[in-house]
DNA sequence: ATAATCTGGTACTAACTAGTACCAATGTCA
DNA sequence: TGACATTGGTACTAGTTAGTACCAGATTAT
């Protein structure tokens, strides 16, 4: 139980930084078995072919990537504090390096793997907007908001945070931001946000 | 001076629905000359390489997706009917299936042509933002918004019109969007701005 | 220790690729 | 019409790829 295991944690680890850096087509098995050491035939029983090992990649991924995510503070504090530390999480999750390089891979290979795509957003950005949706509801039951229609508000607050930075990290047409930048254009969509929405 | 220009035109033709399919990789220069006609050395000898081809085909791209955009009107309506009016071309624009494919590819070959990224995000989307800032920026020295930052306030209204559109779209997460979706979405978007911004 | 199973390494197949070379045919222009 | 440049088609090179086959050696369980 152990032997096959390591196997397949060391390819899935060798894949993985390879599909990244070279992307789909520019990762050969070759590189990955240089990589992980082994033989093609260990690859081929684990993953089934190159499609398989590169959908194990992702998945695992997006997993660990989503794992910081799920376990925010939605408690403490006002909503213009916890929207804050809400949208920095999820501002951070979607520019760090390695979410950004998934991204690409995915998107690039849309046609390729369509499954993947509608996966990872529903994984991601869909599960944040219902998160924040259901804590704005709350918030308007609570007499703090507006009626406002929860879901629509949590996708605007979330896609003023997100801002360009997203779309500019994918066409690699800046600079990663830095700690302070991110955290001064969160705390403006939200005082926008709130401008608007609480009461 | 015809026949050249002619070839040259078929060639970019069909290498644009190729590479639009199938992406840089899967495209094949035999697939763009069995569409095309002719042969291989007139694809060298008018596009140097497969480089040259692809960078050839994105720019040709870019000119015809961001004509549509330049020729706006600006002048006419209230702030509300000429941002709505801006935003709908805005997202119309970026929803497009053409774009759509356009930026999948691109974001897919960041690595490999990092110029084209950018180039990509400064003349369409940064554009955007600058002219949407200049309308604000007027807005706010005639007294009819408050003093904002226009920069940042055109940011995040594009932003927020753009909403969650575009990222599913690159992922394939729904069908396009409808006339009627996105007008409403739009003016949802322009309320709320309106809403924080205007006197 | 011994039998059964799994793994590493390598060799191989069949197919595809970008890019070069070359000649006959076609079109252009004087 | 005749000189000239351009193009089509094809063949070729050198390299790469996913996937298969196979055997000796390592690992595990009995």
């Amino acid at each position: 139980m152990s032997r096959g295991d390591d196997r397949r944690e060391a390819i899935l680890e060798a894949a993985t930084e390879l599909f990244l850096k070279h992307g789909y087509e520019g990762t050969s098995l070759d590189m990955v078995i240089a990589r992980a050491g082994g033989s093609r035939r260990t690859v081929y029983e684990r993953f089934g072919n190159k499609e398989g090992l590169f959908a194990a990649v992702v998945e695992d991924m997006l997993d660990k990537l989503l794992a910081k995510l799920s376990q925010l503070d939605w408690a403490e504090g006002a909503p213009q504090e916890v929207l804050t530390r809400i949208g920095t999480a999820f501002i951070r999750a979607l520019v760090a390096p390695r979410a950004v390089a998934l991204f690409r891979i995915v998107i690039g290979e849309v046609s390729r793997f369509p499954k993947l795509g509608t996966s990872m957003f529903e994984r991601g950005p869909e599960r944040a907007y219902a998160q924040v949706g259901k804590y704005i509801s709350a918030q308007v039951d609570g007499g703090t908001f507006k009626p406002v229609d929860p879901d629509l508000a949590a996708r605007q607050l979330l896609e003023m945070i997100k801002g360009d930075m997203h779309l500019r990290a994918l066409l690699g047409a800046r600079r990663a931001p830095s700690g302070k930048e991110i955290e001064r254009h969160v705390s403006s969509a939200v005082a926008t946000f709130l401008n608007g929405a609480a009461v």
